[in-house]
DNA sequence: TCTGGGGTCCTAGGACCC
DNA sequence: TCTGGGGTCCTAGGACCC
C-alpha cells in the first residue's frame, strides 16, 4: 500500500472569486459570472441555491440582489498561468485538468519539502498570499479520491484521507458524487440498488461491466476498491480544438451560417497555428430547434491548420446538413477540429543503437517526417498513450 | 431549468485489410 | 461459395466534466 501522495488542488468558485479579488466592492456580495447561463457563481450566490449551468432568470428569482457581471477571460487565463506556476514549483509532476484544478503528485517530496499533508497546507496559504485566491486540497492514494476529498473540503479546506480512513470517506458518499457519474450512470445504478459507494463495492467487476459497460464497470469497480491505475502524468497533449455559438431561436438565413461558420472556422485555425498544432478531421455540430444534437464530420488525409482546407470540409458538412435545418431550425453552430497530429495514427520509427548518437538520428528522421507531412504535423515530446502500440485486441470465441 | 463554451473519453456499426 | 481470427480507420452519438 503505497502512501497518500496524490494532491487535488482546485481553485474556489474559480471565475467569481477572480471578480471578486479584483474589485473589492464585490466581496461578501452574491456574484454571478455571465450572462444567459451562470458561469460561475461565489458562494454568497451559491447558498441561495444559484449554480453553474443555471439559466439567468432562474438564478435571478433565487437571488435577485445577485450582481451579475460579463466574464472576462483574459483574467482567468492569467490568474490561472499564476496558480500554475505555483504548482510547478510546489511539485515536479503537475496534471493540469482545467484553467483552475490540478493534480500534483508529491511523491518523494517528503525529505526536502515535507509530508504530503504539510506540502498541500503550504501550497494553499501560498496561493492566498501570493495571488489572493482560495483552494481547496484534497491528499490521498488516487486522483478519484483526491478529487473527491479537495471537493468534500471546499470552500477552502484541506482533506488528507489515508489509507485506513479510505472506506469511511468513501463507502457512505451516494454513488452520484463520484466524480465521473452523472445523471446516467447513477439511475443505471439506483435501478441495480446500488445507491452508495459502499453498495458499488459489494458487486463484482464482471457483472458491473456486464451491466454498465466495459468502461464504465471496470472504472467504478476499480473506484470502490481503490485501485485506480491512473497516474499524475505532467504535459498531456491536447486532443481537439473547438469553437461554438448558440444561436437562440430566431431562423437564419443560409448566408448567415455560413458567415458564422467562417468565422469560427477562422477561429479555431488561428488558435492551432498559434499552437503550433494540425488535425485531420473536421466535426461540425449542430443543435436543432428541439434542442435536440448531431454531429457531421470528415476526416482529411493529413492533418492542417490552414483556414482555408478546414472550411471548405466544413462548409461542405454544413451543406449536407441543410434540409435537417430548414426544417428543424437551428440553435447552435460548432466546429470541433480532431485526430490531431501526434495523437491520431502516427509513424513507427526504428532507431539504430549504433555508436552514433541516437539523438542525431532521431533528428534526421523528424526531419524525414516534416519534409513528407509538413512541419505542424510533427512534435517531438515523449511517447503519447496509443501512439504506436496495438490499438485493439480481441477474441471472438 | 427553456439550455454557454470549452473539453475528454467511450460505444457501436461498417468498410476494409491480411 | 462460405468461412476464421486478427486487425485499422471512419462516422455518429452519448455521457460527463469545468
Amino acid at each position: 500500500v503505497s502512501d497518500p501522495t496524490i494532491l487535488h488542488a482546485d481553485a474556489d468558485a474559480f471565475f467569481a472569486s477572480v471578480e471578486q479579488r479584483d474589485d473589492p466592492s464585490l466581496l461578501g456580495r452574491p456574484v454571478i459570472v455571465g450572462p444567459g447561463v451562470v458561469m460561475a457563481a461565489s458562494y454568497e450566490a451559491r447558498a441561495r441555491g444559484v449554480h453553474s449551468g443555471m439559466g439567468a432568470s432562474v438564478a435571478r428569482r433565487l437571488c435577485p440582489e445577485a450582481i451579475v457581471v460579463p466574464p472576462r477571460f483574459r483574467a482567468y487565463v492569467e490568474a490561472s498561468r499564476a496558480l500554475f506556476a505555483i504548482f510547478e514549483r510546489t511539485a515536479p509532476n503537475v496534471e493540469g485538468h482545467s484553467l483552475e484544478e490540478a493534480f500534483l503528485d508529491v511523491s518523494g517530496l517528503e525529505r526536502i519539502k515535507g509530508t504530503p499533508a504539510e506540502i498541500a497546507a503550504r501550497l494553499r496559504s501560498e496561493v492566498r498570499a501570493k495571488e489572493r485566491l482560495a483552494i481547496s486540497v484534497g491528499v490521498a492514494r488516487t486522483k478519484v479520491l483526491a478529487k473527491m476529498a479537495s471537493g468534500a473540503a471546499k470552500p477552502d479546506g484541506l482533506i488528507v484521507v489515508p489509507p485506513e480512513r479510505e472506506r469511511e470517506f468513501l463507502y457512505p458518499l451516494a454513488v452520484e458524487r463520484i466524480w465521473g457519474v452523472g445523471p446516467s450512470t447513477a439511475a443505471r445504478l439506483r435501478e441495480l440498488g446500488i445507491e452508495t459507494v459502499g453498495r458499488l463495492a459489494e458487486h463484482s467487476e464482471e457483472s458491473l461491466r456486464e451491466r454498465l459497460g466495459e468502461a464504465t464497470g471496470r472504472r467504478l469497480y476499480a473506484v470502490a476498491h481503490f485501485r485506480e491505475p491512473g497516474r499524475v502524468r505532467r504535459g498531456r497533449a491536447r486532443r481537439s480544438f473547438g469553437s461554438q455559438s448558440a444561436l437562440g431561436r430566431r431562423p437564419r438565413s443560409r448566408r448567415e451560417l455560413e458567415a458564422l461558420l467562417a468565422r469560427l472556422v477562422e477561429r479555431v485555425a488561428r488558435r492551432m497555428r498559434r499552437k503550433g498544432r494540425a488535425g485531420r478531421t473536421v466535426v461540425l455540430r449542430l443543435r436543432f430547434g428541439d434542442f435536440t444534437r448531431a454531429s457531421r464530420s470528415q476526416s482529411l488525409p493529413r492533418p492542417t491548420a490552414t483556414t482555408n482546407a478546414l472550411l471548405i470540409v466544413a462548409r461542405r458538412l454544413l451543406a449536407a446538413s441543410e434540409r435537417a435545418i430548414a426544417e428543424r431550425g437551428i440553435t447552435l453552430i460548432g466546429i470541433t477540429i480532431t485526430n490531431l497530429d501526434g495523437t491520431g495514427a502516427g509513424v513507427q520509427l526504428e532507431l539504430p543503437l549504433g555508436p552514433e548518437p541516437a539523438v542525431e538520428a532521431l533528428d534526421e528522421a523528424l526531419d524525414d517526417l516534416r519534409e513528407r507531412f509538413g512541419a505542424a504535423a510533427v512534435t517531438r515530446g515523449p511517447p503519447r498513450p496509443g501512439d504506436r502500440e496495438p490499438r485493439s485486441f480481441s477474441d471472438l470465441g
